[in-house]
RNA sequence: GGGGCCGUAGCUCAAUCGGUUAGAGCACCGGCCUGUCACGCCGGAGGUUGCGGGUUCGAAUCCCGUCGGCCUCGCCA
């Protein structure tokens, strides 16, 4: 017999009753009537049901231990008769009768409960990670995230791609996120940063003809964390295709996707392929936002002209000031009370916005600004947007930018509060056309808006003749329920228009020679023409295990100050690895 | 760096307007119990109310400061 089992501890069946077997598990609950107990052993696979009556040396050995303790049970398959079978467990036609119990760890008082569903405080969950994991929802989260990950290794296999591995110890780059730095012990002064992602790797493969590559690549990034946003480090499924355009990429990845959430969807309904196409001008009219969530059926219109020179004077004056308003439906809204839409008014506000004005309708006839802008232009209003008669609409006034936002984010709550969200349901879009530049105003330049190295549409002619913050890059995003999961690109491989481009950011020819040498180089000996993406595979995750926070599909997640509090992450180190490396901490001054 | 919410027993929570010795469930320790599956019953132990200061006859409660956690803005090519 095995050292420590014959089955694990969801396999035994009514099949197996007589057999005489081993299993070894987790104590998770324990049921003791003194002279009887009951021990629900579990392990990875599943939980079975042990009993020990008072005939057995096992009884005292169990009655000592604390739930959690690891034990060895030799015992024999018994059925259960009638009201004792357990309809709720796989294995609960049976039981294990112990003749015989070896602890093999005895457990300490836990920190905190395993057993229940109940909430713990992300700290103490986060310093006992190990227990965390032992608790069915995130052990089950864990595994599925191994199954995404198999399934979209397979299913890019079949696609023709090929995994490779970039390298974790890499140069600098400056533009986009903080990098982490690692110091170079050969080098003193000079460090190395871990991939923001291998972006230029991944290109690099291009021009040296591997035609299709993808890898689960762990990316890393400085910056602060939010809900889906893991400080620190994150996987995207990266992959790159020579001689495509961005069709073919489009068409290469949605069957992957909606394979993969098709797997997984557990009854869930997934929009399948071709998915729709934005433009991100149409996003940020219609949903204010670059990564609209399509389950929510509002959609924002420009109603600026409707109330240029009318009788709502405040917004009259400010959009003689440059201002444009977006109206936002709260479909079916009108008949609800003033609370709702002095709530709306009073939200905006504590967002930092000037606030937002509204009209209800009840039975067609318009209430809060409806007097002001005038039946006429409330008329227009209505039949511009399609209005029902017990509709309410809100007004976002504001420069072009703020307006957007604000609508997007009223368009997003209005949705949740009249519980319009779509449930059940994953829908994929493309956002395409991103600009190639913005205005920065603090540094009062353009910069790049996205990726540098995405391909101007137009190309060089482009970028020659068009004001650059007209310029169109060859640039798309994949969101999915409002959840950013990549965004990827053409890539710009003629080293001309790439100087070009860098120019017109403000950066000369010398610092692209300098900062992105391996690859500008490398344009130089013939590429191909290339593209891919990058979809996050933690957010992939995130969604289909319904989990609002990422740190729920994440083994050892970092807290929100980007700390392992369990592995007391980050740490000091010796004054011998310091000086190794060349390094002297200086010490941080409060300011007074 | 800014804003918001939160912090009471190992865990989940309660404590009226500032008023008796800060309570309950789970977990823990002891006892009883032979068919439970969130077992039940009896008893016990467990508290610097995050920390520091202030107001008050009296503070978990009010005020100031500080620390920590989460969410968010900035940031994330």
């Amino acid at each position: 017999m095995h050292a420590y089992r014959t089955h694990h501890c969801c396999q035994l069946t009514k099949a197996d009753v007589g057999q005489t077997v081993r299993l070894s598990g987790w104590v998770f609950r324990v049921r003791d009537y003194g002279k009887l107990l009951f021990v629900d052993l579990r392990d990875h696979f599943g939980v079975t049901q042990v009993v020990i009556d008072k005939d057995s040396d096992a009884l005292q050995i169990v009655q000592a231990v604390r739930v959690e303790s690891v034990l060895k049970v030799d015992g024999k398959v018994v059925a259960r008769s009638g009201d004792q079978v357990n309809p709720n467990l796989p294995t609960g036609e049976i039981e294990v009768r112990a003749e015989s119990v070896e602890v093999l760890s005895a457990a300490a008082e836990l920190p905190m409960p395993i057993a229940g569903t109940a909430e713990y405080p992300e700290e103490i969950r986060l310093k006992n990670r190990f227990l965390d994991l032992r608790r069915e929802k995130l052990h089950s989260n864990i595994v599925l995230r191994s199954k995404v990950i198999a399934s979209l290794r397979r299913r890019m296999i079949d696609q023709g791609f090929t995994e490779f591995q970039t390298p974790i110890l890499t140069a600098s780059s400056p533009e986009g996120a903080r990098d982490f730095l690692v110091p170079s012990r050969l080098h003193h002064g000079k460090f190395y940063a871990l991939p923001q992602a291998p972006q230029m790797f991944k290109q690099l493969l291009m021009v040296a003809g591997f035609d299709r590559y993808f890898q689960i690549a762990p990316c890393f990034r400085d910056e602060d964390a939010r809900a889906d946003r893991s400080p620190g480090e994150f996987y995207q499924l990266d992959f790159e295709m020579s001689f495509v355009t961005q069709d073919d990429v489009f068409a290469a990845i949605e069957p992957v996707l909606y394979g993969v959430f098709e797997e997984f969807a557990n009854g869930r309904n997934v929009t399948p392929p071709p998915f729709q196409r934005i433009t991100y001008k149409d996003s940020m009219l219609k949903y204010g936002s670059d990564k609209p969530d399509l389950r929510n059926p509002i959609e924002i219109s420009d109603v600026t002209e409707i109330f240029r020179g009318g009788g709502f004077g405040v917004f009259a004056k400010a959009i003689e000031e440059g201002s444009i308003v977006r109206a936002i439906p709260a479909p079916g809204a009108g008949t609800k009370a003033r609370s709702f839409f002095d709530g709306m008014n009073q939200w905006a506000k504590d967002e930092g916005f000037a606030g937002l004005a509204y009209i209800n309708f009840k039975a067609g006839v318009g209430g809060g600004i409806a007097k002001n802008l005038g039946p006429e232009r409330v008329a227009q209003l209505v039949e511009q947007m399609k209005l029902g008669p017990d509709d309410g609409v809100f007004f976002a006034c504001a420069k072009k930018d703020v307006a957007a936002k604000l609508a997007g984010a009223a368009r997003t709550r209005i949705g949740q509060d009249l519980d319009l969200i779509e449930k059940n349901t994953f829908r994929f879009c493309w956002i395409v056309d991103f600009p190639m530049y913005e205005w920065d105003e603090v540094e009062q330049k353009v910069m790049f808006s996205h990726n540098p190295f995405s391909m101007p549409q137009g190309e060089m002619h482009a970028l020659e003749t068009m004001n650059p913050l007209d310029i169109l890059a060859y640039q798309y995003d994949i969101v999915c329920n409002g959840i950013e999961l990549s965004s990827g690109a053409i890539r710009n491989h003629k080293p001309e228009i790439m100087y070009r481009a860098f120019e017109i950011a403000g950066y000369d020819r010398s610092v692209v020679d300098e900062k992105f040498s391996g690859m500008i180089n490398a344009f130089r000996y013939g590429a191909p023409p290339h593209g891919g993406s990058a979809p996050g595979v933690d957010r992939i995750v995130m969604l289909l295990a319904d989990e609002p926070n990422i740190r729920e599909v994440i083994l050892f997640p970092m807290n929100q100050r980007a700390e392992d509090l369990m592995m007391g992450a980050p740490s000091n180190v010796s004054p011998r690895q310091l000086r190794e490396l060349g390094i002297r901490i200086v010490s941080e001054e409060k300011p007074s």
